[in-house]
DNA sequence: GAACGTAAATTCACTGGTGAGTGTACTTTC
DNA sequence: GAAAGTACACTCACCAGTGAATTTACGTTC
């Protein structure tokens, strides 16, 4: 019985970042994919071309969405400094919750280094280099000279608290990552 | 034909190193690994009692030598920034290298960040744990307020250092982050 | 110092289960 | 009635882990 094609793959993608999400990509199988969506394997391969092929767009329906919390956690208020504090504090509460477990986009790409050329690897590249763009158009918008520089050290920070904060499960890190910021952006540059 | 067990449990924990860092933990199988290291999949079973138990063995191998070839970069001539500098100098020359894949404990934790209580989980957490005990120290004889905040801080940059590098196999984020500890370390608060 | 027994180390062949992906046929909508 | 969407049942490869038998090193005994 044929339902909406469009609403089927929807289902099939949101059924996939649950799982992709909180248990990893080659620990969950297609089948498992399959029966969280409703849908019979068939019918997963009549929508998708591969597994892969499912990573790619499971990784691509998370861009957007992420940015755009990154973007209300930072808030339009203050100096950059301010906002990354605000931001680093909200990821850390935000980690705590019981279903965080980091960056989908860095996991994947951790579970897939060896893959170049993977779909996975080039969303979660397309990614960061959006959420850098963001974080270059406040830098530039406060007239820091090297902008580019210190997009990129934020960039690192963020990733870095999160890393840290899913090894150990403490949210200290993103503190000590709103620290480094503030001094970072307080002087610009050495 | 027993050989020496010890010897035949080190070839596998080599073997294992090799394709668990390249491919990642999940993609390889218990039979390659006994294959590359020129044994039966029961020897491997005799010195194993799982895989989930070689991979902990595997990450804990990797430990000292890591923390090893850190302070190496590092070096301990000047101060805890220049010392940061040449680290991260090092970091982005050596990340070039064909083989390199990011931290493998990082990327173990990315694989298995659900698996609450795996062994591979808690050695990378107490590798990071020694990695940033090393830190405090260093910054700690530098005599610096709060030294344990600018320790994570660090931790911080070098694991994002890392993460950035693996997704855009570029190495300027190495002197980004370079960047960003020169400016927290020559002010120390905020 | 030769024969022996035992435990450590290893092998081959196997099992039960699950993985990705497919062939064919049915159903619904337009 | 054609095409889009779905279902069931299947293939074949691989995977983690095991059972039973075998080989070797080496300390002990005569």
């Amino acid at each position: 019985m044929p339902r909406d094609g469009l609403l089927t793959r929807n289902q099939i993608v949101a059924a996939a970042d649950e799982l992709f999400y909180s248990q990893g990509l080659r620990a969950v199988s297609v089948d498992a994919i399959a029966e969280k969506a409703g849908v019979t394997k068939k019918t997963f391969y009549y929508h998708f071309k591969s597994k892969d092929d499912l990573i790619g767009c499971y990784l691509d329906a998370r861009d957007r969405p992420t940015v755009d919390r990154f973007k209300e956690w930072a808030g339009s208020q203050g100096s950059v400094a301010d906002r990354m504090t605000r931001f680093f504090s909200k990821l850390g509460r935000s980690s705590q919750g019981p279903r965080w477990n980091g960056c989908g986009f860095l996991r994947a790409a951790a579970e897939l280094a060896n893959m170049r050329g993977h779909p996975a690897l080039t969303a979660a590249r397309t990614h960061k280099a959006r959420c850098e763009r963001w974080l270059l158009e406040m830098v530039n918008e406060e007239g820091h000279s090297d902008a580019e520089t210190i997009a990129r050290a934020l960039m690192v920070l963020i990733d870095g608290a999160v890393s840290q904060i899913l090894i150990h499960r403490e949210a200290k890190y993103a503190t000590s990552a709103g620290l480094a910021a503030r001094s970072l952006l307080s002087r610009g540059q050495l």
